[in-house]
RNA sequence: GCGCUCGUAGUGAAGUUGGCCUAUCACGCCUCCCUGUCACGGAGGAGAUCGCCGGUUCGAAUCCGGUCGGGCGCGCCA
């Protein structure tokens, strides 16, 4: 293979190659013509002199990103030539022959990493062209390597590597589905699978007690800087003759560390990655995802400010809410626009506004120091640990708004004041999610987070729930781990019992025989010997944005969707003609 | 679906409290010069109905309304 030197290899010198690459840049001095020579593997200087008619008379019309190929001997450059800004600096290939094997139009997208950087809009047009940028060359070489990390370490595990269906089923839960149609089945659609979950579940009955797949999931819902639109790569696993989620995350911990460090060359926050019960994630922390590598933990201050005659508080109390707050290190410098800025932020979240008290030269300073007593004040400051020239930021309202508050503020001050290392990776397990939770917009109890998994108790504590609040009290062996704030598995130990699939549909208010439509295969499958099992899958796509310092996912993706859904550079989704909806038995009703 | 925000030569930016904008700069592009540069250099040149439509005004890149497109967030994401 013909490949640009990267290095100034010394066996090289003297020796006549042949390379070929694209047109990084030309120098053009009129009597001598210069060109780095760019490929996968880096640049390399051509010199091409007037003495070679041929090459010289094509090289004066080569442009930028031309195709070139290259015959010529490889000198070592005198000293005061040499370059030491590239690898290769201290070499150049003089050439004798010089080949166009492709022109190029000037192109429509900067493709160095140096100085300007074309818009994303017109970056994924030009995918094909931004791959060429050694900064994307490197993020594709990184995931190829990734991959082998993780199947290595599966295989070592002694997982097995099982693909499942794309052309799989609709399931009722969850995110919107793709919907496939079929030309040999008029009016029934097959569904892409939002996860393999079933098929793994399945692959547990059928004795492959230890599976995994970095497997395609579709979800047609809208996207964030974190989450693909349409396709993404999970690292999927299942373990049969498993009844306790902590033997996953045992199993699986090693593996993610390893990314972090070894592959991430990070530095971890904690060796011992602690598990922190959903409810109690969300008073410290304020979300089921906190990012541990700073503090500024929500301190719950109700007790302290039980008596207080302050109105915005004492309201609150009364009806059942609680006061919050939050320890801003640092935050008295915080100017009046700035936190103007972060009570937008609170209101958004659904506060009122946005208490505080500043501590400075030892003083109080605070629009509502006055409605509170010496003992309050004291007592604030004592709880949060507030010391000169940090501000106390409070939250009060009903504890759930509270927390989303303030745990969106927590995040929004970590930003501020730089407090997210990147040079560091926190990583938790949060456990012990609901079984249920309430949902607001249909205003009853609904599964939380899938109907798959095993409540605590079994079967039994299903029975005994009978009230919303009884059954919202119902908790599940399920578990996320957190990255640096970012959710990057979720799992559970499954329910294999056909009687808890039953009993936890029937409390929500659905029928044996929607369940037996819903989940036939499933619940068939659990009459014949379904073992215990658990399991989890990684988003990896996510990880490696994580990793590789990234904030936007579609950074660590070779041709991703836009932030609409759309491909822009092979223009999908798009129409389709009517003889092709013809054959599917389609028609198109304008809306 | 909603909120915030952005849209100016091929690319990236400046201008946005209305007039000095006949729109500025850098990179790129074209022509010419140049034998040691390395993001070469020098001289000259072309290239923009300021996303689109409408309005206010003597006058709009700039203000207002609408619309389209991008980004971020909310909803959503078992």
């Amino acid at each position: 293979m013909q490949r640009i030197l990267s290095t100034n290899t010394p066996e090289y010198i003297d020796q006549t190659i042949s390379v070929s690459g694209w047109v990084n840049s030309r120098r053009d001095h009129g009597g001598l013509i210069f060109i780095d020579l760019r490929d996968h593997t880096g640049i390399v200087q051509l010199v091409i002199n007037p003495e070679q008619r041929e090459a010289f008379g094509l090289a004066e019309h080569v442009r930028d990103e031309y195709v070139l190929r290259a015959n010529g001997t490889v000198k070592s450059r005198e000293e005061g030539l040499k370059n030491p800004n590239i690898a290769t600096g201290g070499i150049e290939i003089v050439v004798d022959t010089l080949e166009v094997l492709n022109k190029s139009e000037p192109l429509p997208v900067a493709t160095r990493d140096e100085g300007q950087q074309s818009g994303e809009e017109l970056r994924l047009k030009y995918r094909y062209l931004d791959l060429r940028r050694p900064s994307m060359q490197n993020t594709l070489r990184r995931r190829s390597e990734y991959y082998k990390v993780l199947r290595q370490y599966m295989d070592e595990h002694e997982f097995t590597e099982v693909t499942t269906p794309i052309l799989a089923n609709s399931s009722p839960e969850g995110a919107r589905d793709f919907l496939v149609p079929s030309r040999v089945h008029p009016g029934k659609f097959y569904a892409l699978p939002q996860a393999p979950q079933q098929f793994k579940q399945l692959l547990m009955v059928g004795g492959v007690p230890r599976y995994y797949q970095i497997a395609t999931c579709f979800r047609d819902e809208d996207p964030r800087a974190d989450r693909l639109y349409g396709d993404f790569y999970q690292l999927d696993l299942e373990m049969a003759f498993v009844d306790d989620g902590e033997v996953v995350r045992s199993e699986m911990e090693p593996l993610i560390k390893n990314l972090a460090t070894d592959f991430g060359g990070k530095t971890l926050v904690s060796e011992t990655i602690p598990r922190i019960p959903y409810q109690e994630a969300m008073d410290r922390y304020g979300s089921d995802k906190p990012d541990l590598r700073f503090g500024m933990e929500l301190i719950d201050l109700s007790d302290d400010l039980g008596g207080t005659e302050f109105g915005v508080f004492k309201g609150t109390l009364e009806s059942g809410g609680v006061v919050k707050a939050i320890c801003v290190p640092g935050g008295a410098s915080l100017s009046r626009k700035q936190i103007d800025g972060f009570t937008e932020i609170a209101k958004q979240e659904g506060a009122g506004g946005l208490a505080y008290i500043k501590y400075e030269n030892g003083e109080s300073v605070s629009p509502i120091a006055k409605f509170l007593t010496a003992d309050e004040l004291t007592a604030i400051q004592l709880q949060t640990g507030a010391t000169d020239g940090d501000a106390v930021f409070f939250g009060t309202d009903k504890r759930a708004v509270v927390n989303k508050v303030l745990g969106r503020l927590r995040s929004e001050f970590a930003d501020h004041f730089e407090l997210k290392d990147p040079n560091k990776v926190a990583l938790a397990w949060i456990v012990d999610f609901p079984f249920y939770e309430y949902d607001e917009t249909a205003r009853k109890v609904d599964f939380g987070h899938n109907p798959f998994s095993m409540p605590r108790g079994g079967v039994e504590a299903l029975r005994a729930a009978e009230t919303d609040e009884q059954k919202l009290a119902l908790v599940a062996d399920q578990y996320d781990m957190v990255m640096n704030g970012y959710e990057i598995c979720s799992g559970a130990v499954r329910n294999h019992n056909p009687e808890v699939m039953y009993e936890a549909f029937g409390l929500l208010g659905y029928a044996r025989e929607y369940v037996e439509e819903k989940f036939g295969a499933m619940l068939t499958a659990f009459k014949f010997g379904a073992p215990p099992h658990a399991g989890c899958a990684f988003g990896i796509d996510r990880i490696f944005m994580v990793l590789t310092g990234e904030h936007n996912i579609r950074e660590v993706v070779a041709f991703p969707k836009n932030g609409s859904g759309v491909d822009v550079m092979m223009q999908s989704p798009s129409s389709i003609d009517g003889a092709q909806l013809g054959e599917l038995s389609l028609k198109i009703v304008e809306s």
